[in-house]
DNA sequence: TACAATTTGTGCGTATGTATA
DNA sequence: ATATACATACGCACAAATTGT
């Protein structure tokens, strides 16, 4: 066995090794979609065995970074419009099927980051954020409000696009602003509709609505995104499975 | 490699190694707690070779099914109360901070099963049900009611049990029905307070509540319990991260 | 305290099967 | 058909953790 002993951190081979993939995926050296250097490749250039790279491939692949195709190779996970949908999209209609909602932008502008922003989204004083509103709709009833907060700073220019944001953002933050959402940590409650969410949800103020609120997290658990959703449950649940 | 073509359904070893011993596990033929055989003994007795054994289990592991500790062995895993505490249990305060709610138990009553009890539960025409309530409380304040659903045919007695039931059940079921609990799913809503849950909860009727209505599961993909937990939101929150 | 036995964790190497281009 | 890549399966050696002597 080689000794790589790194001081007072000792790491075992592959998990230097998968931070050694990692890095080179969060600095943009291999970008979503690439294909990685076969194992035996990846062996050499680290200098350890092709087993190891494998069991650090395996582990990357049960984080959602990697994809690995049989007689193909490795490739940098992608955010495909339909992966980016139903990967943090838990919305399930009484059946069980998955909702697949219509859009519609209301709003978008930039604006001073209140407190609470700046200190969820790690921004110094005075940065800016993004705020982008957007109606959801299930046959063309609006079932579900979306508020979604942006630090400008990683987001630069998206409030000046003329056209709507495309429907489902991580794809377009993907290929659009190099951010890459790897996970998700939603807080979940009741709230009493307002006068303006009864109005746009076309329900009376008061009306119990599922509030999710969202952080959404990139390489190294540095949190890009704040969302807000409010729901008009009934017809539609959230579905969370834990094992 | 040794030929184990099984007919028309083939699988690696290594996927049959993980069904013999889960079958085992949950014939009861392994309890939890039980100390496995090691890796070269169980790899005797399949009569394949430890690196498939090892494979085996580690996806064992990862399933939540046993647990490994070097220079001991390999057990079943067991629904100890802490685990059986925060596995499935996602309320969180605003902090982000677990919620370890005291227990109340204020019914518990046999009866028959309705409609969508039973479709819900798997179980036949005119089967029974034994129906459990209970207040979740912190700081002597009422926060959560929990309304708990099992089919009698697996958890016989437990309606003329004498004590109140402990506050963490899985572990319960396990200990005394041999009930094994793998995986959970959980629907999300927002509803309105009614009569009986605003007196309870301490809330006005018509305030929104957050509901969980919870199926859990058992080997085979088995149904063995329902729970409908109704939550005063609002200093809780349902904590869901998604990778 | 020291030592030995046992068990899992890590790492290496090799051969063969299967899917893909 | 060939070459390449990952998937499966086998074997071995040593490290690290635990337990009992």
């Amino acid at each position: 066995m080689s000794d790589v002993e790194v001081g007072l951190s000792f790491q075992p081979l592959y998990r230097q090794a998968i931070e050694l993939i990692v890095r080179r995926i969060a600095l943009g050296e291999w970008r979503p979609g690439t294909l990685l250097p076969s194992e035996p490749r990846l062996a050499e250039q680290l200098g350890v065995s092709v087993g190891t790279i494998r069991k650090a491939l395996q582990q990357l692949v049960l984080d959602g970074l990697v994809e690995r195709r049989q007689g193909v190779g490795t490739f940098v996970a992608t955010a495909t419009r339909e992966r980016s949908l139903f990967r943090f999209f838990k919305l399930v209609e009484d059946s069980g099927k998955r909702v697949m909602p219509g859009c519609e932008e209301i709003a978008r502008e930039s604006g001073p980051a209140s407190a609470a922003e700046r200190e969820r989204l790690g921004l110094a004083a005075r940065e800016r954020v993004v705020r982008i509103r957007r109606l959801r709709t299930v046959d063309s009833q609006v079932m579900m409000i979306d508020d979604v907060v942006l630090p400008r700073s990683r987001f630069a220019g998206i409030e000046s696009l003329e056209e709507p944001l495309p429907p489902t953002l991580y794809d377009f933050y993907e290929q659009r602003f190099g951010v890459t959402v790897l996970r998700v940590e939603e807080r979940l409650g009741a709230i009493a509709a307002g006068e303006d969410d009864g109005k746009l949800l076309g329900v009376v103020p008061g009306a119990a609505l599922l509030e999710i609120a969202r952080v959404a997290f990139s390489f190294e658990d540095e949190p890009v995104e704040l969302r807000s959703s409010r729901i008009q449950t009934g017809r539609y649940f959230y579905l969370s499975e834990l094992s």
